[in-house]
RNA sequence: GGGGGAUUUCCCGAGUGGUCAAAGGGGGCAGACUGUAAAUCUGUUGUCACUGACUUCGGAGGUUCGAAUCCUCCAUCCCCCA
């Protein structure tokens, strides 16, 4: 399923690729986030036009609404959203976290007060991954317990160790004829915790393995630091993903210590919201010094916002045209896939430290 | 010509003697957003030498310790009767 392609020379980064039912994934990969099957504002053709291999739906999301019986009986989710490409479903460990006021949890699952009517969902391990299975997505994560940062030791560990006891009963009830499952590491920001939940999940041998529990309240270099304390302990021979991650910055520094795979809601949630990532930092597009000004988002970008001048992509907000966050969102997965693009060339050509080193130095971060 | 009602900080609009630099919207300005309960949320919006001072509620006077609030005149607008 994974092939390292090439290892750069100088620092951890790796060019590799994915291969799944629905095609293969150039590493490392961005993967926008369609948690509703559906990344937002952003049709399908488009989608693809901004280089995009691989999107994620939710469990969680998809299990309430419209159901997965509904999805399978029309086919599965790629036929259902019309994406043929590689999918990757979240389990709904995330929502553990975003959505800790309405669930309560115990050894045997996550119990959710749905969002939507406030009825009481059952989600424990086995229950999400037979909701993937029905999706019939490509790759399904285990169910995992994602905590806050900071955290107590003890709360961090217990999250952990569920996590471990967790995808042990995802790997045992797998049963889908394509479908592979990625298991994820948790332990926070302690070492220790973090190196014996790789080990012990890379003893149970799935087919990738994810750095999950990052970027839920701690600093960039407190993430960064726990990617130095994690990424050793994690098998070579499998794709290493970092869910959830990031800014362009951050995501240069997965590359940098060698991750393979991300996701991020950041291109499409603050493309909607009016931020514009270039190489030279974000752009508050509403803004008023943007009023009169002529240049396009990036020069040289080639998406369809950058056909249109600042000034006119500023008014789109203010008048609150739906055409404005529909553009700045293709804007930002276009930025997001050139990034990875550009990063793939650079560790192909060994010259990955020097790329993130004129990246950071050219970025004004606002 | 007679009678009644109005005029508030960028806009609409609350406020009828002190707790009012003045509610609430809108608009403006700025910020946040990391496996999406998010096309959402937050802050700010008279001036300044800013833990305080000054100017402000159509204009000019007046009453009062104190006025956006009460009185007089003026200006403008709206309604009704001639």
């Amino acid at each position: 399923m994974y092939t390292l392609l090439h290892q750069d020379a100088h620092t951890n980064a790796r060019r590799g690729q994915l291969e799944t039912a629905h095609g293969t994934v150039q590493l490392p990969a961005f993967m926008p986030v369609g948690t509703l099957g559906t990344v937002k504002g952003v049709e399908l053709n488009q989608l693809e036009q901004t280089g995009a291999e691989m999107i994620l739906a939710n469990t969680y999301h998809l299990s309430l609404r419209p159901g997965e019986e509904v999805i399978r009986d029309l086919g599965g989710l790629h036929r259902f959203c019309g994406w043929n490409r590689p999918m990757l479903t979240d389990s709904g460990g995330f929502q553990i976290f975003s959505l800790a006021q309405l669930m309560k949890l115990d050894d045997h699952g996550a119990i959710f007060r749905s969002h939507i009517d406030g009825r009481k969902i059952e989600l424990p391990p086995e229950r999400s991954i037979k909701i993937q299975e029905a999706l019939g997505s490509d790759i399904a994560m285990v169910l995992d317990h994602v905590v806050v940062l900071p955290n107590t030791r003890s709360v961090l560990e217990d999250a952990m160790l569920r996590t471990i006891r967790w995808a042990k009963r995802c790997r045992d009830v797998a049963n889908h004829p394509y479908q592979k499952q990625f298991a994820i590491i948790q332990g926070g920001l302690d070492p220790e915790l973090r190196r014996s939940c790789a080990e012990a999940l890379a003893e149970l041998d799935f087919a990738g393995y994810a750095i999950g529990g990052l970027s839920v309240g701690e600093t960039p270099q407190e993430m960064y630091d726990a990617l130095d304390f994690t990424l050793p302990y994690m098998p070579k021979n499998k794709p290493r993903y970092l869910m959830g991650v990031g800014k362009p910055e951050n995501i240069l520094n997965g590359i940098l210590r060698g991750v393979d795979l991300f996701d991020c809601v950041m291109p499409t949630r603050n493309g909607r919201n009016a931020q514009a990532f270039t190489d030279s930092g974000a752009i508050r597009i509403r803004n008023a010094q943007y009023q009169r000004d002529e240049r396009p988002l990036e020069e040289g970008c080639p998406c369809p916002a950058c056909r249109q001048s600042r000034g006119y992509l500023r008014h789109l907000f203010i008048a609150e045209e739906m055409l404005g966050p529909i553009l700045l969102t293709i804007h930002n997965l276009t930025y997001y896939q050139r990034l990875m693009e550009r990063s793939r060339l650079a560790i192909e050509q060994n010259q990955f430290a020097e790329f993130y080193q004129s990246f950071c130095s050219s970025i004004s971060p606002i």
